[in-house]
DNA sequence: TTAGTCGGACGCTCAAAACG
DNA sequence: GTTTTGAGCGTCCGACTAAG
C-alpha cells in the first residue's frame, strides 16, 4: 500500500480536498488555497479541480507524475534523484494563428443568461445586499447584468492592475495581519498582492468554481477572517524544515513575474 | 508492494478577436 | 486600450503491467 507521502506525491491524493469544516492536512507545495464561502459550496461534490504546478521537473514529466514547484521536488527527492530535479522545457507557443470568429458577446461584455448560471448563484443567500454593505463595495459585488444579485466577491475596480484578465473577478479573503509563525499560502507566488487586509484567492479564474472547498482555516477563522494555515504533518517522512525550506523557497519567488518570464524557451 | 508506462482528461496560458 | 475567447500545450490521473 502507498504511503501517505506516495499518495501525495504521485497525485492520488492531490485534488483539491473536499469541503472541509475545519483545519486538515493539506499538501504543504499545494501553494495555491482556494477558500469559499460555505453557502456557495454545492450540496452535492461536484468533481475537486486538479490543480498543476507551472513547469514539472523532468523526471516528473516523463513519468507523468505530479510534481511541485519546490527543486528538488518531492518525487525526485523521494526517488534519489535531486541532482538531476530541473525544470523540463517548454515550448513556445505559436504566434499569427488565425482563429476564426469569437462568439459574439451580448452589449454588455458578457453573455450571462440566467439559464447559465449555476444554481449556487441563482439560489444562494446573496441575492440581495446584506445590510451595511453597499453595491460593488466590500465583498460583494452585482452580477453584471442582474441588477439587485449580488455575489460575495470584490468588485472589478478593485482588481490588481497586474492581474491577468482571466482573474478579472479576483476571489479575496478577509484576514487579519498573517502570523509569521505558521506555514501560510499567501498568494500566489505570482500574483503577490495583498492589501487591505484582502488576500487573493489566486488562480481562481473568472468562471464561478462552487468546488473550490474552504480549507485549512485557522483555528476560530470564520468565513470573514480565514487564511489557509500548512501543517507540517503533512509529509511525516519529510522534516519540518524542508517544508519551511520549501514555503520560503516560494515566498522568494513571489513576485517574479508570468510564468512565461521564468521559462526556458 | 513498488516502480514504470502511457492514454487521455483536465488545467493553464496567452495571442487573437471583440469590444468600448 | 481593455476584456474575453478559446486553442495550444502542459500536467498528471488512473489504469495497467512488470519486477523484486
Ligand atoms: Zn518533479
Ligand atoms: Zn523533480
Amino acid at each position: 500500500m502507498p504511503s501517505a507521502v506516495d499518495k501525495s506525491i504521485d497525485g492520488e491524493d492531490s485534488l483539491e480536498p473536499l469541503p472541509l469544516t475545519s483545519s486538515q492536512p493539506i499538501s504543504a507545495v499545494t501553494m495555491h488555497v482556494y477558500s469559499f464561502p460555505s453557502a456557495l459550496l454545492p450540496a452535492q461534490q461536484l468533481r475537486p479541480k486538479r490543480r498543476q504546478v507551472k513547469n514539472a521537473c523532468t523526471h516528473c514529466q516523463k513519468a507523468c507524475k505530479k510534481c511541485d514547484d519546490a527543486r528538488p521536488c518531492l518525487r525526485c527527492i523521494k526517488y534519489g534523484c535531486s541532482d538531476e530535479c530541473v525544470d523540463s522545457q517548454r515550448k513556445e507557443r505559436k504566434k499569427g494563428v488565425k482563429r476564426g470568429p469569437y462568439k459574439k458577446r451580448d452589449g454588455r461584455g458578457r453573455n450571462i443568461n440566467l439559464n447559465d448560471l449555476p444554481p449556487e448563484i441563482i439560489g444562494a443567500s446573496h441575492t440581495s445586499i446584506p445590510p451595511g454593505m453597499s453595491p460593488n463595495t466590500g465583498s460583494y459585488v452585482q452580477i453584471p447584468g442582474f441588477p439587485g444579485i449580488y455575489t460575495s466577491y470584490p468588485p472589478a475596480s478593485s482588481k490588481p492592475s497586474n492581474v491577468p484578465s482571466m482573474y478579472s473577478t479576483p476571489h479575496y479573503i478577509m484576514g487579519p495581519t498573517i502570523p509569521t509563525h505558521t506555514f501560510l499560502a499567501q498568494t500566489s507566488p505570482h500574483q503577490p498582492y495583498a492589501t487591505h487586509g484582502l488576500y487573493q484567492l489566486a488562480g481562481v479564474p473568472s468562471q464561478f468554481h462552487p468546488q473550490y472547498p474552504t480549507v485549512g482555516l485557522h483555528d476560530g477563522a470564520d468565513l470573514n477572517h480565514q487564511y489557509p494555515v500548512y501543517s507540517a504533518s503533512v509529509y511525516p517522512k519529510l522534516s519540518p524544515q524542508l517544508i519551511v525550506d520549501s514555503n520560503a523557497r516560494l515566498e522568494e519567488e513571489g513576485g517574479t513575474g508570468k510564468a512565461v518570464g521564468s521559462r526556458h524557451d
